[in-house]
DNA sequence: ATATGTGCAAAAGGTTTGCGATATA
DNA sequence: TATATCGCAAACCTTTTGCACATAT
């Protein structure tokens, strides 16, 4: 059956062929962030007659269509989710590299007025949060998450792990 | 004399050999945020017994011992800058590729309330602002900027030309 | 004197691409 | 059938590394 985003791309008038079909399917049931070579394991566990480059050509492609976007996380490899998930971002367990979705209306006030104060219009942003878990009173956390991939840190900012 | 970075350098006991000095120089120099080419262009322009390699090696050397900070504003290439910089953002013109710093201490607080809520300590973050300079009403502006060094939009968030 | 750093060139790791073959609309 | 896509392998680009030589402490 058409999985969503297969139903996204005939939308915008792409041919599909049958790797793109199983990428296709491949990320509507992603519930995580893959990378290429996570997406192109689980495509080829469904269909063997998949390279990686279809892979990276049809991510890349769906970026540019909107479909997908982009996440880098450190580490070196991009890593990709559907858009329309409501927008959203990451705060990543330096610790175990699982990835916890958020977020926060005040913080989008706070972006915007700043931007503003700069004399810019905010056109997008990317707001990444590396954390470690709090070990003694515990919080409900009401988050997506994701299999971790290892920890990582690309801010080199404060006291994060290498 | 010896430059600003030279001077931490001696203090964590880096041995300090010709090209180490040379290259802390141009770091100390640097008002903006070169990636390892352009460092290697502005110290090979001071002493050209340099390979880009020990570039390299030394920015990494630097970056482990606090000295130095990566970041990452899309393009592929790490982009360094002096610590102790105070704490601050950035945010990247999206058409002209200029990057402009700005700190705000309201923003802060957010994030850590928003790690906290998830249940997570907030070790690090990070925040890059895209935007496109307001045409009409100016505000003032008070930040550092930087030499372009080409557009670019790397979280594919929102509307951000490619 | 000894541990460290350097240059060079090769290698690595992720991503892109040219080309002939193939499949979609 | 015309055109877009695919697979393969080579190319690319940034960054890392092995090795022999050089240098700081």
């Amino acid at each position: 059956m058409e999985s969503r985003i297969e139903r996204l791309c005939v939308e915008r008038g792409l041919k599909m062929t049958g790797q793109r079909r199983v990428i296709a399917r491949v990320l509507s049931d992603a519930a995580d962030h893959p990378d290429v070579e996570e997406l192109y394991r689980r495509a080829s566990a469904l269909d063997n007659r998949i390279s990686i480059a279809t892979v990276y050509r049809t991510v890349r492609l769906l970026e540019e269509k909107g479909i997908l976007e982009r996440r880098d996380f450190g580490g070196g490899r991009a890593r990709y989710e559907p858009s329309e998930h409501g927008h959203h971002h990451h705060l990543i367990d330096i610790d175990t590299g699982r990835v916890i979705e958020f977020e926060d209306a005040e913080h989008e006030r706070v972006l915007q007025a700043i931007a503003a104060r700069l004399g810019f219009d905010l056109v997008s942003h990317r707001l990444e949060l590396f954390g470690r878990k709090r070990p003694a009173g515990a919080v409900a956390r009401k988050a997506g998450e994701d299999r971790p991939s290892g920890p990582s840190d690309p801010t080199g900012s404060s006291g994060a792990p290498r």
